[in-house]
DNA sequence: AATTCTGTTCCATTATGTGGAACATTTTGT
DNA sequence: ACAAAATGTTCCACATAATGGAACAGAATT
């Protein structure tokens, strides 16, 4: 008799009122949370309750707010470094930045969706969650596009159907076949691009990260402005960049059972 | 008649199963954590099949291994944006990097530990296993002393009781009166110090970042090795740290509501 | 002092989660 | 090849734990 997209059981809804806290940018009081949620007074109070001596909310006496609490950062800490790309890809990535001296990124897929998982600056150096953990669109993005046309098809398929092709640019792919057929050009070179397809002034080339049976397992780009580069310019570190690309694949498949 | 240490409801269980995942450095097969859970087996094995596709862990078919999920990754982000000092200090640590050419973090107190939530690193990287979401111990922390100096009575006591004391070095701290005689010092500068407290060839000087009451909101560090410098060397940088320090509190103060 | 808005508690009802045990599947040993 | 052990999955009678309507309490507005 349930419905509610797919939230299974009580721990299904907790997570759904913190992933609806996480929405907010800023503080939210309870009044608030009530206002979009699903469930009713008691049962949200509850939850909200049982989450914030959990230390997954935060609560704030002076103002009566609730933030997404600190053990989250703690728990995705673990995350990243247990079953994310970047502690493996660490080092490679340090090593591109100071040949290349651009900004970097490493990303994978999840659910359709591109997950930042590390970043180099090219002025600024080490800036860490405000990039990792922050998500873009598949269909007009470097790396996602990179990620997409290495998938298994049945995936691919999937994940293109949570695609928006919301038109962020004049540039941006907007059909699902006009995605496609991109995505066959990429696999054929092993690079993808994006013209100011997500962000006007952006540019960037990607390469995948593949497994031993050439699926993508994440992605690295190397991104710029159109004041200070253009896409042609980029393709100087093409090869550089598609080496590193297969020196982090390779370190990842000799990487499982450390034991 | 439930005890297992402080675990409402479902929700609690099945946090407290995320917990045991993350301790683990790497992904785990579900017979892994049956060994070490509370809970019978058809009961852990709903929670995790619950937690998995909540995407909160991630099922490793290849290996039958479970692993902590993307979705706290992103969920994190939230938390980072929302209820850290990161997002307003950026601005002034950035400066402070430039002006020092040191590392430095930015902690925050989560349960008596010090959560790092942010990092700049010196341009001669010392390889320190710290970044954000890393959490530390307080009674040997620079940052973890400068915040319990400045937190209020009961608080410190409740955090004092969550120290583990711990000899890490042998100039450790290992004693509840000892640090609270130096906590009062602290409190009487506004300086911190780690005389290779936590780590051998590690040191650095803290300062406090204070609310309008005078309460420790977080704390700002700047770290280097025995080698390059000296405590009597990193107090030149005395003023320039603390005055950050005060500019990110005032920030922090005025930043409240910004609706 | 009356009205609204927000947050908290109560409690009978029932849905949800529980966990022992049986079953299935894979791995290991001889 | 066969037994034995270890690991993973499903079942179901049972009871705990979540539900939500409604009443209550406190602040903030008017």
């Amino acid at each position: 008799m349930s419905n509610h997209a797919a939230g299974d059981g009580t721990v299904g809804k907790a997570i759904a009122v913190l992933d609806q806290i996480a929405v907010c940018e800023r503080p939210v009081r309870f009044s608030e949370i009530l206002k979009e949620s699903l469930y009713p007074k008691a049962t949200l109070y509850r939850l909200v309750q049982t989450l914030t001596n959990q230390g997954m909310l935060n609560y704030d006496e002076e103002n009566g707010t609730y933030a997404l609490g600190f053990r989250l950062v703690k728990l995705a800490h673990s995350a990243w470094r247990q079953s994310s790309l970047a502690p493996i890809a660490r080092s490679f990535l340090d090593l591109l930045a100071t040949e290349t001296d651009e900004t970097l990124h490493l990303a994978q897929m999840n659910d359709g969706q591109v997950l930042y998982i590390d970043k180099r600056n090219a002025a600024s150096p080490v800036e860490m969650f405000s990039s990792a953990g922050k998500t873009g669109p598949g269909h007009c993005t470097g790396v996602g596009k990179a990620i997409l046309a290495y998938m298994a098809p049945k995936d691919q398929a999937k994940a293109l159907t949570r695609q928006s092709f919301f038109q962020y640019t004049k540039n941006t792919i907007i059909t699902e076949n006009a995605l496609k057929s991109e995505l066959v050009e990429i696999s054929k070179t092993g690079l993808a691009f994006d013209h100011e397809e997500h962000e006007a002034g952006i540019i960037c080339i990607a390469a995948p990260i593949l497994n031993s049976r050439g699926r993508a397992i994440g992605a690295i780009s190397l991104t710029s402005t159109t004041n200070r580069n253009s896409i042609q310019s980029l393709k100087a570190h093409t090869e550089t960049l598609k080496n590193t690309a297969m020196k982090i694949a390779k370190a990842a498949e000799s990487w499982q059972f450390p034991n």
